[in-house]
RNA sequence: GCGGGUGUAGCUCAGUGGUAGAGCGUCACGUUGCCAACGUGAAUGUCGUGGGUUCAAGCCCCAUCACCCGCUCCA
């Protein structure tokens, strides 16, 4: 059997009831799937562990290991769909909603408004070269680009005639003289066609397109939307953070890779206030205490990396970014993916709720014109600053975003915890996932069903299941049920046996180590509990 | 989006135009004394979907959907 790691652990994921694609009897839908009786635990369990860790759990009035200061942190849940303007100023519609153009002989992909070019005459011929620069650049490059196609030299520049400035392609009507910026023949380039990355919806039972609203793409806007409301109403002090978890909605262009890239999917979104002055130094704070959240849940080191972009590679509000990245088994080797990424947002996102939405102007943000002067998305005109008592200073909070996907970290904790190994000779397939996320705490098995040993064990089974979700099993040889549970990833199996007829204790079975103690009955939900904490 | 590959039982797969198969798993009964034990029996298929060729299609042809690989894309 020659399957790679990742095809065994698709299979599992099918076989176990982990993971199944979406609508598979109509032939399935690309870039959707469902969780299983068993995967609906696990991304549940890991979905608890992030509110329970960064929000129910905070201490707030301790100050963290490498954390500036004290802060709060309280959650918050959207509603899918926002106000069309809200996607207007926070740059996604502009930046989700392009017209792309193909070329069909570099098969590269432009957006419509972002192709130039000039239109330019030699040796009787007349057509538009283009370039996917702007600017001076862009007008260098079409100089080139016509000397190369005309087959002239540098020093026979004169022979083009050109018409005009750089003009964009969007004023171009008929593309067959048209020279794409990385083609040598004429009219490779397609129509332009509409790339819808926001899922479209219609609001109202008679709808038409004026009603048009969009699935959110992230999470994160609802938090910025209300901010206002939680700042006015929970008694938060600036630093805090509001976290939410929630589903959004990509048209990915090529979903692909198993669940990792879906077109609908959750995420685990901190949106985190703080002073300017200070968001250095909570950046910084935020992207080590999350990359090592991963750790602390069993992803190994050596595949999980902290990554930061390069300043090329920041959006053009961004003062820094960092992504969390796992090595996938289905990727090449030396390649992550991304599980989290953590920015510094600056205060970008406050000020374009509420002046518009903005453009960077050299190293300022201001406020994007329409051609007629006037915003070109308006915000909300509500006053988002924050006025420190303390200080007596107002000003605009700055924003650290950590931003995770809840199902690539259940990927990345499925594919960490697959494991083929040898037991006395036959191989076993075990999936060692962490206690805290294992979708058994616990399984319990009458070691045969005869001498009164089920009445026990299904007495064990009803106490323990107040406080775990745990799995009763009496069908059929001890070791297979033992094997079955390693597929699920329990880590402790508990076997009611002779013994415990006698003295009340049973044994409690190591899911990695095999090692067996006997427990005393009475001491099970404390000892289980112990494990699973710790 | 382009190119290549794949699609048959829950899973992994065999099946080159003539009766739909195997291993594993599942279920039942018996057995059971700690790591995929054994015996007996059972259930399970629109052969991804739609169309075509043929006396006859899982197999050939066309379309379509999904998955995998490589490019492309990824705010």
């Amino acid at each position: 059997m020659d399957m790679s790691k990742m095809d065994k652990l698709v299979s599992l994921c099918k076989r176990r009831g982990f993971i199944f694609q979406s609508s598979e009897i109509y032939g399935g839908l690309n870039g959707f799937w469902d969780y299983g009786p068993l995967g609906v635990e696990l991304k549940r369990n890991i979905k608890e562990a992030w509110w329970r860790d960064m929000v129910q759990a905070h201490d707030d009035i301790g100050v963290l290991p490498g954390a500036p200061s004290p802060f709060e942190m309280v959650g918050l849940d959207c509603s899918i769909i926002m106000h069309p303007q809200v996607w207007k100023c926070s740059g996604h519609y502009d930046l989700f909603h392009d017209f792309k153009v193909e070329c069909n002989e570099s098969k590269k992909r432009y957006r419509y408004d972002q192709v130039w070019g000039r239109w330019v005459e030699a040796k009787g011929q007349r057509i538009f070269v283009a370039v996917a620069a702007p600017g001076e650049e862009g007008t260098k490059e079409t100089e080139q680009k016509a000397l190369k196609f005309f087959n002239l030299r540098a020093k026979n520049v004169e022979e083009l005639k050109w018409e005009g400035d750089l003009a964009c392609l969007t004023a171009v009507k008929d593309f067959a003289p048209v020279l794409g910026p990385d083609a040598k023949s004429l009219g490779t380039l397609g129509e332009p066609r509409e790339f819808n990355l926001m899922m479209k919806t219609i609001i109202g039972a008679l709808g038409g397109e004026e009603d048009a609203a969009f699935l959110r793409p992230e999470t994160a806007q609802g938090i910025f939307c209300n901010y206002k409301n939680v700042v006015d109403s929970s008694r938060v002090k600036i630093p805090f953070g509001i976290g939410q978890v929630g589903k959004s909605f990509r048209n990915e262009i090529t979903p692909r890779n198993f669940t990792f890239r879906s077109r609908e999917f959750e995420q685990m979104e901190i949106e985190f206030f703080c002073k300017p002055a200070t968001s250095p130094d909570w950046y910084k704070f935020w992207r080590d205490r999350r990359y090592q959240w991963y750790l602390n849940l069993g992803l190994a080191q050596e595949r999980l990396r902290l990554r930061d972009h390069h300043k090329e590679e920041l959006s053009h509000y961004s003062c820094g970014t960092a992504d969390i990245e796992y090595a996938f088994p289905f990727l090449a080797a030396g390649d992550f993916g991304e599980l989290e990424g953590i920015a510094h947002r600056g205060d970008f996102d406050l000020r374009s709720h509420q002046e518009g939405k903005l453009v960077r102007q050299g190293d300022n943000l201001v406020v994007e014109q329409g051609p007629d002067g006037k915003p070109k998305y308006k915000g909300s005109g509500k006053d988002l600053s924050y006025f420190e008592e303390a200080t007596k200073e107002r000003f605009i909070s700055h924003v650290i975003e950590p931003s995770a996907g809840a199902d690539r970290a259940t990927l990345a904790f499925l594919c960490e915890a697959y494991c083929e190994e040898e037991v006395k000779g036959d191989q076993r397939v075990v999936l060692k996932l962490h206690p805290r996320l294992a979708p058994y705490k616990a399984a319990i098995f009458p070691l045969v069903n005869k001498d009164g040993m089920p009445d026990i064990a299904q007495k064990v089974y009803r106490d323990l299941k107040k406080s775990f979700n745990v799995f009763y099993d009496d069908s059929g040889a001890v070791g297979r049920r033992y094997r079955r549970m390693d597929e699920a990833g329990t880590p402790y199996c508990l076997t009611i046996d002779g013994q415990t007829l006698q003295d009340q204790t049973v044994t409690i079975r190591d899911r990695d180590t095999l090692v067996q103690e006997r427990v005393a009955i009475a001491e099970l939900e404390a000892v289980i509990r112990a494990r699973v904490q710790g």
